[in-house]
DNA sequence: GTGTGTGAAACGTTTCACAGCT
DNA sequence: AGCTGTGAAACGTTTCACACAC
């Protein structure tokens, strides 16, 4: 055996799997909007069916994070809320630069659901000098040079990648150069970073590739039933129907700009 | 070991992993740039070093697909170019529709890596009456009145909603309705569609979420290192740093409109 | 009775390590 | 000698099912 390496650090309760913190900001969406209602309280089940997850998942996933709830009776949504956004470091303020202020760059920054979390817009950082003092989105579009200024005065430590794909790696470079330490990334292309960088890649056309490969097996089968004797239990196999994208591993979507 | 169950419905060489097929794309884009290199053949270990993931993994994914490489020597480039696209259904052309032209609508438009794969803008539909014949991208923006018309003419199965939060479900319905089979939704809302239906999300607000959380962590982590005696490996965890969000679960990234 | 919290089982994915082909 | 293809082990995630608290 001996395989295995570290086996585990063990930070003890501090060990939220990936999956759930990739879960609890949809959970609190569905909080959010509850709470608005006014809604006291939740039950696991309803919850979850507001968040597109099943109650079992979702009640491990609570567990992580201690005992919130009541049995017989449910969670209460404001202190869930809050315990959430505690877990996922909400109730501070992050300021975030956007460098690459093209068609997605402007939609980004319009973006109300930016401010409504913790995320402030510190600045949008383009290279074409021409952009230079364009307001968009409220905020005056700075020009590249401006970057690791801009990032130390700050303090900002998130950084949205959303240039062509030939401009993505120098651009993380010198945001990384500068003092950052998550890059958000929508440009086509693999990213190298040192240990200790998070990189979080959204890419369009991978997205659509992925459903592509389904809608073909979908026509693929239909036509199967036709000449083929159905095998025993074929079409059953798990769609993702309901749920939404619920198993997508890794979750890409390409920068919005002519590659 | 006996543990597993139903073993498989096995029907045989078709089941490949979901994981694997979020993957295949990121093969292809890096296969695409060596042929365009007109490199003749890679090794599992250099297509995966571009690719961002691990030669064992690429070979196990590759696995799935048949015996597409040469032991002692690697894989063929323009040979499993054709075999992914093959697979993924990019061989075929898939017209698209996007519903919602604000700035995400028209960065999507724009997007170029979308022809160069197999898929074709079939139309932009928006629902304010002042867009209609508008062009974006150059294609005409239509009402969204059109919607079922264009959906059954052209044979459209796979529509991007990047419409705001409180007409995503509405707008979805109708797409279903008409006949889309897949859709990709940037509306930071969860949608409710009939089995048999295949819905991919996109959620800027979720992807910043995951990286507040993890760079909380790191700061947390910190300033543990001063008070506890840093327990014997602790630092380490597999920061998803090379690789870009390499496990991220879901993968989200809300619509770019004032939800 | 009702609904949470959680061990334990089932399942899926990744990694290891090496046999086997070129 | 070199690199693929793949069983088997390790790991992570989801689901089950029920004890327990209200």
């Amino acid at each position: 055996m001996a395989t295995g390496r570290t086996h585990r650090p063990a930070t003890r309760s501090r060990g939220i799997p990936e999956a759930t913190v990739a879960r609890l900001p949809l959970y609190l969406r569905a909080l959010t909007a509850l709470s608005e209602r006014s809604v006291p309280t939740v039950s696991s089940e309803e919850l979850a069916a507001a968040a597109g997850v099943n109650s079992a998942k979702l009640r491990k996933d609570f567990s992580y994070l201690g005992s919130y709830g009541t049995r017989g009776v449910g969670y209460d949504v404001e202190y869930l809320v809050y315990q959430i956004s505690r877990e996922l470091g909400l109730t501070q303020d992050w300021p975030v630069v956007i460098v690459g202020i093209g068609n997605l760059g402007a939609a980004l920054a319009n973006y109300g659901g930016f401010a409504s979390r913790g995320f402030r817009v510190a600045a949008l950082i383009d290279a074409d000098p021409g952009m230079a003092g364009k307001p968009v989105a409220g905020i005056p579009v700075q020009h590249t040079d401006e970057l690791e200024k801009i990032i130390q005065d700050d303090g900002v430590s998130i950084g949205v990648i959303a240039t062509p794909a030939g401009a993505a790696q120098q651009v993380c470079d010198r945001l990384v150069a500068a003092g950052v330490t998550s890059i958000l990334n929508f440009a086509p292309t693999v990213l190298n970073v040192p240990e200790g960088v998070d990189v979080r890649k959204v890419d369009l056309s991978i997205e659509l590739q992925i459903l592509a490969f389904h809608e073909q097996r979908k026509a693929g089968e239909e036509a199967a039933a036709d000449t083929v004797a159905v095998p025993p239990v074929a079409a059953r196999k798990q769609q993702h129907s309901t749920g939404s994208a619920d198993k997508g591993p890794d979750g890409d979507v390409p920068a919005v700009m002519p590659a």
